[in-house]
DNA sequence: TGTACATCAGTGAACGCGCGTTCACTGATGTAC
DNA sequence: TGTACATCAGTGAACGCGCGTTCACTGATGTAC
């Protein structure tokens, strides 16, 4: 209970303003440029005193990493709550407002986005099991409600798609409940359709890849996560 | 008609060697590490005899990105190619082993798979136009035709979509008709939606964020391409 | 309340490294007569 | 066929740079008595 000492909390400050520098170091030359070096410049320290913070680069890199995919978790989430509280389009289905919220994220922090799904760094290995796949699994949750949410486990079961083999089937099956495993199937498959697709227009628009649509890249999406949206549900048997 | 010198011949080979290195050392590296200075090494020459063939760095990789999007076209066009000669299972549409073929490819060549789609490359602008948009439009006319070949321009122009804005269709219509100029609009959308849920699963399994599926990302995705011709095709309406 | 000691944020100096690029050169290849 | 000159691939030496990391230090903050 006793509460942070003077030392703590300017630790904790400076941590924080160090991290802060990082991102506004990757927001400028992105991921794999980024320099320990520039950080400690941009906050007019020497490089060395970082080290009191962190033991070395990559372990910066991983706060990062790890806060960015929180911050995009969370961004979704907001996206999702704040519509759910004053519906600005009630029309709107809420999947599309997540897809947005994820879209409106990797375009507002481009480098950040790279940092989660561009190249992987050189270098730097991601922690296996941790922070990472907790804040993804966030986002998986809140996607799967939004698509499937409101249909049965037998519906989803009995979902319409192209075969899966039966090795297939009893892999997904046994995939950990807390992640996709407590999907039946042919709904893991979709929701990986779904997901492939909804990311791979985020990812080709973030990289430059469908500049020659202009001003008119969010209609397309919306349209695209519309109609991703009707081919799943018509892939559901009714009730 | 005179046949290239001697010197000619010496100077073509030792720059396809040199971009050969420069691709091993990338497939080793990673695009963002490439140096000349380790190409070199690999040659065993001097970086200085580099500059004799190529200005500076940003042209070598120029040549790189050109190159690799033209292998990856190549790769495709082949898998359909080899298909029609000889297919091995007269079941599977084409769309499919187009797809499988852009993701084999890109699963063969991951390092330079990222150099096209991955993280924009620091200080590397590429050319706007030339060979590289070339490379992109030859795939994406190859994925065009197994998408929408055998409609009628009327039944592309019907086909169902979530409706589009007057603007949208407005600008979809007069993109050059080298591209995506002579689709009508709503095809144009779809083959948008298509594109992106294709590229999105093999950038996600590139990058590593399917690994969870195990060997059965192969399934996966192949059911994924299947769904996404059904959808398709469903939504365009009969002659 | 004061004193002795431990903790810790920060600095100055330095390390060794690999990088892209430039310059002046040598020697081989090609060309004109 | 031979000779003079131009072209060009390659080298040795060097440039200035920024990087991550280590070490020995100083001075402020915190703690035990």
């Amino acid at each position: 209970m006793s509460q942070p000492s003077l030392r703590e909390r300017r630790r904790a400050t400076a941590t924080r303003e160090i991290v802060e520098a990082a991102e506004q170091q990757i927001a400028e030359v992105g991921p794999a440029t980024l320099s320990l070096r520039a950080v400690a410049r941009a906050l007019g320290m020497t490089v060395q005193a970082l080290y009191h913070y962190f033991p070395n680069r990559d372990a910066l890199l991983t706060v990062l990493v790890t806060k960015a995919y929180d911050d995009l978790a969370d961004a979704v989430q907001a996206a999702v709550d704040t519509a759910a509280d004053d519906p600005a389009d009630p029309d709107l289905p809420r999947l599309v407002i997540a897809a947005e919220g994820y879209r409106s994220w990797a375009i507002a922090h481009p480098e950040r986005f790279q940092l989660l799904y561009g190249t992987p760094l050189r270098g730097y290995e991601a922690p296996a099991e941790g922070p990472t796949t907790r804040a993804t699994r966030r986002m998986g949750t809140l996607f799967e409600r939004e698509l499937f949410g409101g249909f049965t486990k037998a519906q989803l079961a009995a979902a319409d798609t192209p075969p899966l083999s039966a090795p297939l089937r009893a892999y997904l099956e046994q995939l950990p409940p807390s992640g996709l495993g407590a999907l039946p199937p042919p709904a893991t498959a979709l929701f990986m359709s779904a997901w492939g697709r909804l990311h791979g227009l985020v990812v080709l628009e973030v990289f430059g890849h469908t500049s020659f649509l202009g001003d008119h890249q969010a209609e397309i999406f919306r349209l695209s996560v519309r109609s991703l949206l009707d081919d799943i549900r018509g892939r559901i048997p009714a009730a």
